[in-house]
DNA sequence: GATAAGGGCGAGAGCGCTCTCACGGGAAGC
DNA sequence: GCTTCCCGTGAGAGCGCTCTCGCCCTTATC
């Protein structure tokens, strides 16, 4: 049937070869040369082969799939639909797959269905899994399952990680607000089930404590809203903050808008950092100072350590956060 | 061995029953009753079966997989690290997906690599493919090679699609400004490339047309800077502007910026609207009077077409975008 | 010139699963 | 009590590919 899709035997009999030596040539294998090469590479072209990636990866028992898993509290998908962090993460890792033409799966759990799917997942795991948000049990007892994974946040010691370092990020940003000269510096920390939020939490503290600042500090939800109505709460009980930590991006648009609103101006009156530098920080008006996490890098990283093949547990790569200063904390700095 | 996985062979010899009935029970296939589901199911538990995607694949005929494809300018995947819409694309295929057991693949390609990279793909699309960014020559050309396809951008007459109404939406929004008082109405247009941005600047231009509005606008990237610089443009030949209407909401966050470092109060000086409703509406501040395009159930009306498994050809259905009032033109509504 | 070594090539056995088909036994119909 | 029908079950043929073998022909070695 012309109707149907070429398979690797119609190449094969066309190119007048065995389906091994059409094999070989289709994955640039050696043992085919010459003329063959050359003639199997006509029957490709003029039939219009494509291989089938199931098949493939069934026979080969190794098919080319990058899994990204993200577990959150809500819709499966919704935080990728709000927060813009996880676009990054993905933009990190498109390229190095790409070049090995590798694809890229993407699936979004909820907690309530997060163990079994994860079971299911770590069985189908086939060059590995980024794990891009995920509390630390079920992370352990995915790596439990299935050792090609790393993943982007900290959880259990055991499970191959590739992390941001929260907690000196967040001990910079207060030390930034320390040294621009703000004394009473809240903060907004995020939820406390992501192990990011408390590490964040831990690098304020540390900063509060060795710079002698009082612990104002509220909690959200990270999101927009969260940071918005954590603003508020802080504004009423502190009226005289001259300027706020908050512990990400979307959480401290939010509260920007929360300062304007009270009357503050940004950055004369409070001084706003946020952290994660993703494009909520640059949609800020003012543009947030913030802590940029090389979220793409630490993708990338990732995809690079399951693709070596070798991802030995308890392996720990710390990437820096490094500050970067736009108008949110005073910088004459424009985009 | 107990180190590999089980198969179903395993199941079923454990079960006691054939390799047939196994995947009856597994799969929720009638014809299969009684005791014997009992002991499959429990064989499945206990030798904890899980099974392989790849060749229930290939002996189906059919994986359960949805592609997105979208075709950037730059970098693969530098979209989806940069515009926070792609997210809401995805956002919006995830909880269907999830009921029917699929998975979600995500392609990012440049516009040199597509053509070759498209056929590719086009030879091994299982449920269906969504274009979420593409120009109309590569969707006709896909669409070619693979009917089980759906646009989520305007494209060829052929090629199904679920798109937004965005002359409407352009046009009620030019409209709105108009309605609120404003005369001196100038536009940021996308990029000519971009179906979606060609179709706001028509309704922009029709409104324009039809209100006597004289024709002023600019062209520019669909990013913060771009609309910041091409705010800035604007407000040196136009210093006069009382409103600007964007094609696109990380455009118009950059112009808010731009508006404000010029000078100018938003929404006293200059109203600002802006499209699409992403996360860079609600961050900019003032947040962002916008058209929401209901992007996930776009994307969510696409799945369910490719699921039907009809996709007929130039198949098209409208959705239109609604006037989301923020902030940015002056209302007092509060995030 | 005989033997060893090497490399190109094809035959064929799976990979783990789905699905068709044929079989057999029990219920229904006469 | 015999035929007919139906439904639960198992045997087995693939799905399209990879990869191991072993064959055979060529080249190197003594």
């Amino acid at each position: 049937m012309s109707r149907s899709k070429p398979t690797i035997d119609d190449v094969a009999r066309v190119a007048g070869v065995s389906r091994a030596t059409a094999s070989r040539v289709i994955n640039n294998a050696p043992g085919a040369s010459g003329p063959l090469r050359v003639r199997v590479q006509e029957a490709v072209a003029r039939l219009g082969y494509r291989p089938n990636e199931a098949a493939r990866a069934l026979a080969s028992g190794r098919p080319r799939v990058v899994d990204v898993i993200a577990v959150s509290c809500d819709l499966p998908g919704g935080w990728l639909g709000s927060n813009p962090y996880y676009g990054r993460v993905l933009a990190g890792m498109m390229p190095l797959l790409e070049g090995v033409g590798a694809q890229l799966r993407v699936h979004a759990l909820t907690h309530e269905s997060a163990a079994g799917a994860l079971d299911e997942l770590a069985a189908n795991v086939t060059l590995g899994a980024v794990l891009s948000d995920i509390t630390p049990t079920l992370a352990a007892r995915f790596h439990r399952r299935c050792r090609r994974v790393v993943s982007l946040v900290p959880t259990a010691a055991t499970v191959p990680a590739m992390v941001a370092d929260n907690i000196g990020g967040a001990y910079a940003a207060v030390t930034h607000l320390h040294r621009l000269g703000r004394r009473r510096i809240a903060a907004i920390h995020g939820p406390l089930i992501s192990t990011c939020a408390a590490d964040r939490r831990i690098g304020h503290l540390r900063a509060a404590q060795q710079l002698g600042l009082a612990e104002v500090s509220a909690d959200a939800a990270f999101t927009r809203e969260g940071g918005y109505r954590a603003a508020q709460r802080l504004l009423e009980q502190h009226p005289d903050l001259d300027a706020v930590f908050v512990a990400c991006d979307l959480m401290a648009a939010g509260v920007v808008q929360a300062l304007t609103a009270g009357g503050r101006r940004v950055p004369e009156d409070v001084n706003v950092i946020g952290f994660d530098d993703s494009v909520a920080a640059v949609c800020a008006n003012p543009p947030l100072t913030t802590m940029r996490l090389p979220v793409e890098e630490m993708a990338a990283a990732a995809v690079r350590l399951l693709l070596s093949g070798d991802v030995p547990p308890g392996h720990r790569e710390l990437f820096p956060a490094e500050l970067v200063v736009r108008q949110s904390t005073g910088s004459p700095t424009v985009g």
